[in-house]
DNA sequence: CGTTTCTTTGAATCCGGTCAAGGTCCGTGG
DNA sequence: CCACGGACCTTGACCGGATTCAAAGAAACG
């Protein structure tokens, strides 16, 4: 990622309390569970992660919630048009976090100007992500939403084996689902040999092209 | 709108055939239901409603659809991270666009600017109502997300009285419903005296508070 | 007007949700 | 090492909201 290099181009500090004025970034330690910003609070950094993984959520008053997307390695996040975040973000298990106070970034010339560009960048492919979830949320089935999901993920790590960094109910939230719903639609993939899990969080794509089949629009 | 000022202070051509080239803009006419862009089709141009009214859609191989947001006068459309529209853009009723070549914008120095930041605010703008959308598609009922419907667009147009600048289809796809669904709600929230229809198209909001309380998150 | 397209309504069906058990995985402590 | 507890996941039976299928009604258009 293009920040990479600021990180290591200036020294960070290690510190819990943030003092970031005139300081490019911070690196932080989030734990599992822990809530990095909140829905509603002020908008003024903009969050790195550089181990780990994010979730974003939001929640009605009735409790009903939604997730927003996944953060892994490298992605930026925070990143609002107002001035207050729409969604909250968690660590989904223990991470390492480098946190940008947004206004500070101006200050730093031909750099400042790369790391707007990365923002930009981030917006928009944000937006990207956003709008295949829309489709995802507004005219895929059950069975259609988690082998998306299933997908989108191997695709992400590129790995034989993916391991699932989230629980059913942080799926279920993300594809508009009950985790009742995800649970059986895993079974039916597995039953129908797409995919085939060792243990509930490790999973391998055993039939590609089938799956991609039935994703594809 | 910022990129107004622009439209005067540099002569457009009424062309149908365009030629951009080293023009900041060109006014283009699209008839209803015309196809402004397609889907896939390369992302050089961006585009702002002048007036009339657009829809984004996806379509699926087998017919699905999903219409990604709806644009009016002042509301910049086609913007990408990628190469490729993501979506295509109809005209919903006869428009007036104002067509801008996005590589062309830099060459207009302080103006360009000002171009680029519109840009941004668009995109981080389209970002943010996505993101809503999502919370709609995944988490909310027929009734909810018709009623949310309502509401967003008399925001939008402030007036006592709103014309729906789109069918029950569009409005179906938006949702993710059917229209049966979309027209059975219609008729539930009129009955339950929350929104008065003057036929199909047009209504007015009569107990704002009730309507706003179904859609609070 | 007559025709076509869009909208509303009704009845039956079905996908996903709800409710309720039971099972699995782990960490902790006896 | 095994027993226990708690959190998470899976499965089953039933329910209900939204879809589907079908037809009637209203609006738009030449």
């Amino acid at each position: 990622m293009s920040l990479q290099a600021l990180e290591y181009g200036r020294p960070t500090h290690e510190a819990a309390a943030m003092d970031t004025f005139g300081a490019i970034g911070v690196r932080m330690h989030f734990a599992a569970g822990e809530e990095i910003y909140a829905q509603e609070e002020p908008a003024d950094l903009i969050y790195q992660v550089i181990s780990g993984a994010v979730r974003t959520t939001r929640l009605m008053g009735d409790g009903r919630r939604q997730i927003g997307d996944f953060f892994y390695g490298g992605d930026l996040l925070g990143i609002e048009a107002g001035s207050e975040h729409r969604f909250s973000a968690e660590a989904l298990s223990d991470c390492e976090i480098l946190v940008l106070k947004r206004a500070a970034l101006r200050h730093y010339g031909e750099q400042g100007g790369q790391i707007e560009r990365a923002i930009w960048q981030a917006t928009a492919k944000a937006l990207e992500r956003t709008q295949e979830h829309l489709m995802l949320l507004g005219r895929k089935t059950a069975c259609e939403k988690v082998a998306s999901f299933l997908l989108d993920l191997a695709d992400r790590f590129k790995s034989e084996v993916t391991t699932l960094p989230m629980g059913r109910q942080d799926m279920a939230d993300y594809l508009g689902l009950t985790i009742e719903t995800v649970s059986r639609m895993l079974t039916q993939l597995q039953a129908n040999g797409l995919v085939e899990f060792s243990g509930c969080r490790r999973y391998r794509i055993t039939r590609r092209a089938a799956l991609a089949r039935m994703v594809e629009d």
